[in-house]
DNA sequence: GGCTGATCTAGACTCACTCCAAGGTTGGGG
DNA sequence: CCCCAACCTTGGAGTGAGTCTAGATCAGCC
């Protein structure tokens, strides 16, 4: 696996006209592990990974690779930007308010979707961006008071979440 | 216009359990004077009219009557707060990449829009945030050097636009 | 194995807030 | 008209999430 996935990931790289190293595998290693991490939490993924990088060399190749279309950032209110490489199909995200957990939701209209506002007023658009809002099926039965610190657990990684 | 709409913020305000002050009916006034400013905007604005408030106060004022549901709070990628006093109608937000304007877009559904995910995942949905990017009409038509500035023009109130 | 531009690093710096403290002012119920 | 909780002010410190810079290092081509 890590090998053949190396080897794709060199080759998509190469195909943007970037370098590739050490920092750059280990932060899309990062991403394609876990979708929606932020760049501290990636930082922190990394560097457990490759023993050494700096936050400046993450926050460079998260931009590099965002412009480059490999990646997709994804900033809501009140929380630190976050990637994931999913792109290209315009996906959605629902959160919930009291733990912050973010996941996936299909686009409701289609593969092009959403894209056609009520009235545009003669703008381009090019992506609309839907984020929902509400609360997930764990904060709805009981907001216990692991809930309300749950958005720390990104951090941790949520490995022990169900203790 | 002003002593009625003034009466009418006042009960607003009371309403909801707030004194009436100065700063308050100022800042509700450079909100609903033009939709989407940012704390700092409003700061100026407010401060130009009754000469004296702290930014400390506008913050304060723009929290609080976000609780309360009188204003809302919109957080567009890359830019700070903004505010604007539609609020219960759930419409949507168009923002030119180019040059930051936003504008008001009607909800497509109707209502009670979008709410609808492809998929809830169990999750209790409250509110479907759509943000349209695109590029305005003035920013398709000639990015001229004006465009790039525009962003910028929010906090002179784009007063002279159209010399 | 060298060269050179691309990349990485540490550290200073910025922006948009947020959170005090301590004292001064004011709105509005009684 | 009085009072006091609610509010505002100055001033300052602190924070999270980045951005910027200058010098060290490395990838990849010869
Ligand atoms: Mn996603
Ligand atoms: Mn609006
Ligand atoms: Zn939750
Ligand atoms: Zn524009």
């Amino acid at each position: 696996m890590s090998r053949e996935a190396s080897a794709e990931t060199d080759v998509l790289l190469r195909r943007h006209g970037l370098q590739v190293t050490a920092q750059r595998l280990a932060v899309l290693r990062a991403v394609s592990d876990r979708a929606h991490r932020t760049a501290d939490d990636i930082y922190r993924v990394a560097r457990a990974e490759i023993g050494a990088i700096s936050s400046q060399a993450v926050y460079n190749t998260l931009t590099a690779l965002t412009d480059k279309g490999i990646l997709r950032r994804i900033q809501p209110a009140g929380s630190p930007a976050r990637y994931e490489d999913r792109v290209g199909d315009n996906h959605h995200h629902l959160i919930c308010r009291t733990c912050r957990r973010m996941i996936d939701v299909d686009c409701a209209v289609g593969d092009t979707p959403c894209l056609t506002a009520a009235d545009d007023s003669g703008y381009e658009i090019d992506e609309a961006e839907v984020i929902y809002w509400g609360r997930c099926p764990e904060c709805v039965a009981g907001p216990r008071s692991r809930a309300v610190t749950h958005h720390k657990e990104t951090a941790r990684e949520e490995k022990d979440r169900r203790v």
